[in-house]
DNA sequence: TTTAAAAATGGAAATCATTTTCATTAAGGA
DNA sequence: TCCTTAATGAAAATGATTTCCATTTTTAAA
């Protein structure tokens, strides 16, 4: 196994129980959806994954996972105005896939972009710095998102 | 009155009739109090501070009128993570008085900050530009959060 | 191992912000 | 002023997320 990689197998079990907190099959199930999803995933969505293969876990355990899982910093949680939460892996410490997003006011579609991104986060590593300290605050997380009408939306107006 | 700033009573008449819309003692009694305010108002707090003096304007009317705000671009809605939005303000031809938020995720405060604004705005104006033209989206707006502990909440742990 | 305390769970019920319904009222062009 | 239509309020509905609570599972200690 490439050295560095810490995925595979219950990369993530460390983390968990570092942090009090204890490694359940709904956990891992749960954790395992969302690194393979590819697009971000609201907590039914989940649920249907899920559901087919173990039905015994319910709907509250994905919520309560999700929360867990955001505390730990392990999933981020988004709000793309139409009334569900979404959340979408973190990524672990391979792969940092780092994406904003740009979402359509119009039909609510999400497109993640990875362009610009390395000027912007360049940007955002200063911003953090000086806010950190002007308001001693300890950033941990950043969301940037564009709003607009995609293609579609533009054309019916 | 100073050229170029068509606020004063009733500023917004035009834009409302220009779109189609009414002009309604709620709408502007809604837009009075989102423009004088100077946090980011959750629609019960609008309808908290009008109620008072206009108790015949309802909840119902502030999300609707909310809505017809947002569509507007005169009002941003906002979410801060704790399953309430918040609306503030788009500030109109006069004082763009542009700001972003950090986000305590501890408490749930939000700080407005202002500093740092010019280079990020710069930037996103280039990155706005790219991704129109790459993924032909017609950008409207933009939001930017910072997540992290603030320092009340840092020390508590 | 076995055991016991604590954490995690699922299902049902509760919550609560936001929407919808629908009968009534008000805005504004003719 | 009159008339069409948008806007409104109150109450009911909705729907995502949380809470409750009795039961099960995990894990550390014996």
């Amino acid at each position: 196994m490439p050295r560095g990689n810490c995925r595979g197998q219950g990369w993530w079990h460390g983390k968990f129980r570092g942090c009090g907190y204890r490694l359940t099959l709904g956990r891992e199930v749960i954790l395992d959806v969302l690194s393979k999803a590819e697009g971000h995933l609201s907590a039914e969505d989940i649920y249907m994954k899920i559901h087919p293969r173990y039905p015994n876990v319910g709907l509250t355990t994905i919520y309560r996972t999700l929360d867990v899982l955001s505390d730990l910093g392990m999933v981020f949680k988004l709000d793309f105005g139409d009334g569900r939460a979404r959340y979408e892996f973190a990524e672990g410490p391979k792969g940092a896939h780092h994406h904003h997003h740009l979402v359509c006011t119009g039909c609510n579609k999400v497109i993640d972009y990875t362009d610009f991104i390395d000027d912007e986060v360049e940007l955002l590593n200063q911003t953090e710095k000086g806010l950190s300290k002007k308001y001693n605050f300890k950033i941990t997380n950043h969301l940037i998102q564009f709003y607009g009408l995609c293609e579609k939306c533009s054309e019916k107006k």
